[in-house]
DNA sequence: GCCTGTAGACCGACGCGTCGGTCTGTTCGC
DNA sequence: GCGAACAGACCGACGCGTCGGTCTACAGGC
C-alpha cells in the first residue's frame, strides 16, 4: 500500500540519477549506498537488486555519460565539412555540455580520477577514448592538407588535457566557460599548426 | 637495547618518506595510517605524535614535493636568457623530474586529484601554483615582443593541463617520458604563437 | 658518581563509528 | 500462490584515532 508507481519512471534510472547527484557533490569515495538510497528514495534492497556493487553503478554510470558526450560530438562533427571544421565543432560541444552540466563534467573529468589505482585502467579507458576521437579527426586533417604532418596522438592528449583543465578551473572559479571558448580555441588551433586559416 | 640508532634519520622522516611510498602505491584511500607505519618501522604513536591525522600527512607531503618541483623549475629558468628559453627550461625539468620519479608524480597529479571535493581546494591550489608561475614568464615573454599579446591566464592553465596529461599518460603506459618532449614542446610553443624560434 | 624526578618521544592494543553488503520479509502482477 | 521487485533491519569488517603506558635523556640534589 505504501509504494506505488515506479513503472514508468523504473527504479533503476531514480537510482541511477541520484547516484549521479551523489558521486557529484561528495565524490566517489564520499559517497555511501546510503546517500543513494536516500536521494533516490528507494531502499538499499532495490540498490542491490539492479546493482552488484557501489562500483557497479559507478562504472556503468561513467560509462553512460561518456556514449552521451561522444554522441554529441559525432553529431556535431557529422553536420560539418572540412577536418578543421569538424574539430572545432566538437571542441563548442565539449565545452557547451561541459557548461550546463557541471556535476556531470565534475564526474567525468574529476571524479573519474579520484578513485586511486584500482579504477586508474578505467580513467585511463575514458580519456583514451575520447584522445582517440580527436586523433582521428587531427588525422584526417593531416590527411587532407589542412595541418602540417606531427605527432597526433601526443597532440590529441594535450588537448584533452587542456581542456580538462580549463574547464575544471573555470568550473571551480565559477566563471563562464564559454567566454574561454574563444582564447582556448586559438591555442589550441595554433598548437597544431592551424593558426591563422587558410 | 632492541631499539637503536634512528637519531640520524628522525622519525617523522621516516613517516614522512613511508607516507610518500604508500601513497603512491595505493592512492589516498587505499592507503591506510597502518600501512604507513608499517613502511616506517615505526608505530602508531609516533604518526600521532607528528601529525593529526592521515590527512594532515599527506597535504605536507602535497605542499613538500610542490616546492621540490618550484625550486627545481625556478633554478633552471635561472640559468636561461630570454623569456623563451625560460620556458624551454621549465618545461625540460617538469618532465625530467616526473621521468625519474614516477610514484611523485603520481601523487601530485592523480593522487591529489583523487581526494574528492574536501581536497577540491588544495590541488586546485596547487595547479594554480604553477600556472602562476607559467603565466609570470608568458606575460614576460609578452613584454619584451617574443609573443604575441594573448590571454595568458588560460594558456597557462592550458599547458598545465597538456603537461599533466601527456605525462600521466605517458606514466601509465610505460612509455618514455623524454620521447614525448619534443613533439609536446613543439605543440606548447606553437600554442602561443612561437613556433618556428628565431 | 648516584639516585630521583620530570619531560617528552614513542608504543600498540583497543574502542567505536562507519559503511558496504546481506537476509528476511512483504507486496503485487500474473 | 509463485516469483520478481522491492523494503529496511541488521551484520561484520575495517580503519581512524585514542589512551594508558614505557623508555630514554637529562637536570639537579646529595
Amino acid at each position: 500500500m505504501p509504494r506505488r508507481a515506479t513503472l514508468d519512471t523504473p527504479t533503476r534510472d531514480r537510482l541511477i540519477r541520484a547516484a549521479m547527484d551523489v558521486f557529484a557533490q561528495r565524490g566517489y569515495h564520499g559517497a555511501t549506498v546510503d546517500d543513494i538510497v536516500a536521494a533516490s528514495d528507494t531502499s538499499k534492497g532495490a540498490f542491490y537488486h539492479y546493482f552488484s556493487s557501489k562500483q557497479d553503478v559507478f562504472l556503468r554510470l561513467l560509462d553512460q555519460l561518456v556514449q552521451m558526450v561522444e554522441a554529441g560530438v559525432e553529431a556535431a562533427i557529422g553536420g560539418e565539412e572540412g577536418a578543421l571544421a569538424k574539430v572545432e565543432a566538437a571542441l563548442r560541444v565539449v565545452l557547451e555540455v561541459a557548461s550546463e552540466h557541471r556535476d556531470l563534467a565534475r564526474i567525468l573529468l574529476i571524479e573519474a580520477a579520484a578513485l586511486g589505482p584500482e579504477f586508474e585502467q578505467s580513467r585511463l579507458g575514458i580519456h583514451r577514448r575520447f584522445a582517440a576521437l580527436i586523433q582521428r579527426h587531427l588525422d584526417r586533417a593531416v590527411a587532407d592538407g589542412a595541418i602540417a604532418h606531427q605527432d597526433t596522438r601526443i597532440a590529441a592528449r594535450a588537448w584533452i588535457g587542456a581542456i580538462n583543465e580549463v574547464v575544471t578551473q573555470q568550473l571551480a572559479n565559477g566563471g563562464d566557460l564559454m567566454e574561454a571558448l574563444s582564447p582556448l580555441r586559438a591555442m589550441l588551433l595554433r598548437s597544431i599548426g592551424a593558426g591563422g586559416t587558410p
